[in-house]
DNA sequence: ATTTTTTCTTGATGCGAATCAAATACCACA
DNA sequence: TGTGGTATTTGATTCGCATCAAGAAAAAAT
């Protein structure tokens, strides 16, 4: 499952793994306020994790896809403090974090594997605190999509065209836009040429044009 | 330095302590993309953590204090992804990460204290994308006040007064708000008596009002 | 002490996204 | 193959924050 390791490292790694577990879509799997046990790494499917405040407010703190690993919010206090919702039916392997932290005892390689993990996901949330704290509507919406081509790409699929798995409300809410916007921004999108869409398909016509818009070159 | 350890768990972790080094305030602890070596552990001092966009927008992702580490962003890619400036004289204590991970192999208290730290971090920064996603300006400083004043409070200090570290502009950037945004709520909350504000040093004068601002209860 | 620089406050105005509203397209399921 | 519920699009309007601008207050430098 976690790309860029020997073989061998895989067989120790697939040693942490206690069980497999299907989740139907729309189903979770975790929730906040659940007792931490074990991380997750995906092996099908689609999944969004969201944080909820108080008052009902809720945020999509991101989107996860096979071969990533979910679940690292429950260890500092040995509970969850977001749930994991399946946006399609999925598969995830069950580590038991106790398993984890043995064997990366002995295993210098998991063990370092696991805090690239950890980091990996400290440096993804840095890179949505500048989304959310300093771009706009457009910036934010080219920004997802050729973040997320990108990981489809990664595994095997095309570079230009997609599926979404998520609502405009949830591409929204974790975007810091009210649904309506993101569908208005798909809607400007298509007009200048740069994607069509189709409901949830979506195909990239033009990447340059979508990079340019998140990383506008000094015009002159 | 980390808060809830056996004294003989922080005797095994001083061990993991190589140096203390001193920086002056304005000064960089480390840079993007320089090679990260070490976490720190801050003694005493303040700091602030901000990432960058390539066309030059920056976004402060974090203000940290004694007792806090940084560095973890360093781990994922063997080079720091972001900038950590003393907004005042700050000393740290250099923590060289192998053999970090080399004595948290042996030291279970130890392993367990590096991944909760990790965790933390992810989960903080779920909030801080809660407030980026869906807060209004007020929502925004008020939990940012609410925030502070209970960290430092944990430190001794006091629960109502605080002296700020850090510009306008900063507050500003981590808040995603500008600053004369930032400004002008304070002079709101001065205004209708919740605080007392002259320059940096503010004085929180009706706690619960802030409580309220962040976490409207249902006005029935 | 005086100049220079940085930081902060406040006002006027404009823009981008939210909100409110309604119509349409789509999907799950009987 | 309808049919109810959910998603999506699009329009009109409002509102919150950004932007532009200028002055005041502190802090730092000389």
């Amino acid at each position: 499952m976690p790309i860029g390791l020997s073989t061998e490292e895989l067989d120790r790694i697939d040693e942490v793994v206690a069980a497999r577990r299907k989740i139907k879509r729309g189903t979770t799997l975790f929730r906040n306020g659940e007792k931490f046990t074990a991380l997750f790494a995906i092996r099908t499917g689609f999944f969004k994790t969201c944080v909820a405040s108080e008052d009902g407010r809720d945020q999509v703190t991101g989107f996860q896809m096979a071969g990533e690993v979910i679940g690292l919010d429950g260890i500092v206090n040995d509970h969850h403090t977001c749930d994991a919702i399946a946006l399609e039916d999925a598969e995830v392997c069950v580590m038991p974090f106790d398993r984890i932290e043995e064997m990366s005892r002995e295993v210098n390689s998991l063990q370092r594997h696991v805090h690239k993990i950890m980091s990996r996901e400290i440096v993804r949330e840095h890179g949505v605190m500048l989304l959310l704290g300093s771009m706009r509507a457009e910036e934010r919406l080219a920004t997802f999509l050729l973040n997320l081509v990108q990981r489809l790409h990664a595994r095997g699929f095309s570079q230009s065209e997609l599926i979404l798995r998520m609502t405009r409300e949830e591409i929204g809410s974790f975007l810091g836009l009210k649904l309506e916007t993101v569908s208005r921004t798909f809607s400007r999108f298509v007009e200048e040429g740069i994607v069509e869409v189709k409901q949830r398909h979506v195909r990239i016509v033009n990447t340059d044009a979508l990079r340019e818009i998140v990383n506008p070159r000094p015009s002159v």
